[in-house]
DNA sequence: CTGAAAGCGCTTACAG
DNA sequence: CTGAAAGCGCTTACAG
């Protein structure tokens, strides 16, 4: 363990040259030194110190890997896919989690402006302007993925939101609906806004269409408050659907219509976007857009590894995974009353809890599958 | 970016042990210099390089997390947690995914070896024996998380496994259920194995009562296939209940009993462990006991960050957290037919699909609710 | 095919 | 309160 390339080559009788080079293979060394080298690691137990290697080499072969929720569906199978590629090449990956929370994302930036990492990932979103993040990254390497980072040339891998959006619009309308619930994250955070507009460029093209936007803060919790604030009008027919822009709200917003006693997708329709692994689970199953994050977290440590081995950025400096819709139980054929609903008219804001008995009647509607 | 310490020193007009200094703390220096050589960092946009910092002082601020599955939405928690006290604490984890694969688990035995890390929090129960992972660890400083190694005197936290089996044993036991079907993990997964101690425990105290084990691997599928083996039983009424050793394998029997039209918990009750998000939101809600994964994984940083901050090991090297029992539902009162099942007897294995329309007949039953 | 020596950029006794 | 110098354990031109 504590063993120095010196005690190998001390009790090897050659010096710490060739013992670095039986290590690395960088030059040939003799079979007979070779023999008694490797003989010497293994009795001292030897292996090369990291830290020395790092400090000679200029690199420390670890990529950082930035996400706002680790525990999240979405960033654990990113995680896992960045891992895989990383460690079949060698590298090891740091992950940080910024929470959304600015000072702990300070906190990773610093751990990059020290070089403690080769390269960086970076899907956090947050509270960092392109600057801040500049700054931080100086010249590293550096990797975007699902959430793009305004004025930054790094190259960027994301899922085809805007497509996704489209496909989500496209599904309800076809059911019938024309007054939708839309259930976004906080702020800048242009995923969510990629969906939505994907969403409305279809939805609005159809006249008599409506949609309010709600913020859901990408939670389910959020997603549940935002659709309480909103529950008048699904109570009253007036409205028939909800997109969110991510599972997480859509799981909410499921919660709270059922807490109602709206049916889905007897009165309303829900949809999410992201297809982690609860949308299966949850009843009825979510109809939802499904998004390759693992691949997402592939390509991304991929386009990463090989700028660190080439040092060149990539021809393609922006890659569009495709997505695709995933029809399972909570969407249906619209309700009548929906025909009644005044366009574009927004909902009144916080009437939590009103249930008026005179929207609890279920229309239970055909069920469209996949 | 590329400023060294020497750069900083000369643009101050001071010795790089002056600018090392200012930087640590860890000797007064005087405020004109401080004020000097802060200048000239932040004109430089100075920040140390960690490789060098880390060969100096023998230790790289780093820890090693190793899970099997980090997309698993258990050891996501877990890492959430672990990442929350260690970036706290000004260390940053490498997480390491085993993937139940022997040799990805040895190269990050290998990055252990070479001390890229100061200490490692393992939870990968995985298939390296105690001497293994012994050798590769050497002295470094090693806390275990759920997952015991046998052999090994490492500090180590665990839910209450015994327990928890106790409990579901108890809550079936009380709804008048004999005959269950125990879905275990392969092989020599300690942490199920106590979940089925426990549950044996309390379920053979009661006479008349029986149970068969089989594996499910852990995972949904794993636990789809083990129901889909001993599906006859159910369908005849002769078993009326599941205990499933994590909530993964509680969900792919969920989906099997479905797919034969068995009403849970009307004819089967079904019980999972952990308490995974997907256990709320799937329909019947999942019956379960909670682990507080979050505070595992907080607890495991913590105890490792004292023994690298003091060098000394805890006084308690064995923190047991306790569980408790979620009741959702599905789980209910046993139907009647399970009265006429023989003790002890096996089921017949792989009489997949068999679909016989005697055991059709739904038999619903009253509800238990928290 | 092999070795002595410089260098990577920090930290910290040692000396003043 | 400050600085010159050694040392952490590797890698790699340079010389043979």
């Amino acid at each position: 363990m504590g063993a120095s390339i010196r005690d190998v080559a001390d009790a090897a009788g050659v010096s710490p040259t060739t013992v670095s080079h039986v290590l690395s293979g960088n030059r040939p060394v003799s079979p007979a030194l070779t023999a008694r080298v490797k003989a010497a690691m293994l009795q001292l137990g030897y292996a090369p110190m990291r830290s020395a290697r790092n400090l000679a080499l200029g690199r420390t072969q670890l990529i950082g890997l930035l996400v706002p929720d680790i525990s999240n569906a979405f960033f654990a199978e990113l995680t896992k896919g960045v891992e895989r590629v990383a460690s079949g090449q060698e590298y090891n990956v740091v992950i940080g989690n910024t929470g959304f929370d600015r000072d702990r994302g300070l906190m990773h930036l610093e751990m990059i402006r020290s070089r403690a990492v080769d390269g960086v990932i970076y899907s956090a979103g947050s509270p960092f302007t392109d600057s801040e993040i500049a700054r931080a990254i100086g010249g590293l390497p550096l990797v975007l993925v699902d959430e793009e980072v305004p004025g930054s040339t790094a190259p960027i891998l994301v899922s085809d939101n805007r497509d996704g959006g489209r496909l989500a619009a496209e599904h309800l309308l076809a059911l019938g609906h024309h007054n939708a619930l839309l259930l976004t994250a906080t702020a800048n955070l242009l995923s969510s806004q990629h969906r939505i507009e994907g969403f409305l460029g279809a939805w609005q093209r159809v006249s008599g269409s409506s949609a309010t936007t709600a913020d859901g803060g990408f939670t389910a919790d959020g997603g549940q408050a935002a659709t309480r604030a909103h529950i008048d009008q699904f109570l009253d027919g007036t409205r028939t659907a909800i997109f969110a822009a991510n599972d997480e709200m859509a799981l909410g917003a499921l919660r709270e219509l059922r807490a109602h006693g709206l049916a889905v997708p007897g009165q309303v329709s829900v949809m999410g976007f992201d297809d982690i692994p609860s949308a299966r689970n949850t009843v009825p199953g979510l109809t939802t857009v499904h998004q390759d994050v693992a691949a997402l977290g592939e390509r991304a440590a991929s386009v990463l590894m090989t700028i660190l081995s080439t040092g060149e950025r990539p021809a393609e400096s922006r890659v569009t995974l495709p997505v695709q819709l995933v029809v399972r139980e909570s969407t249906g054929v619209a309700n009548q009353r929906a025909d009644d609903a005044a366009p574009d008219q927004d909902a009144p804001p916080d009437r939590a809890g009103s249930t008026s008995s005179r929207a609890r009647a279920r229309i239970t509607e055909g069920v469209v599958h996949a």
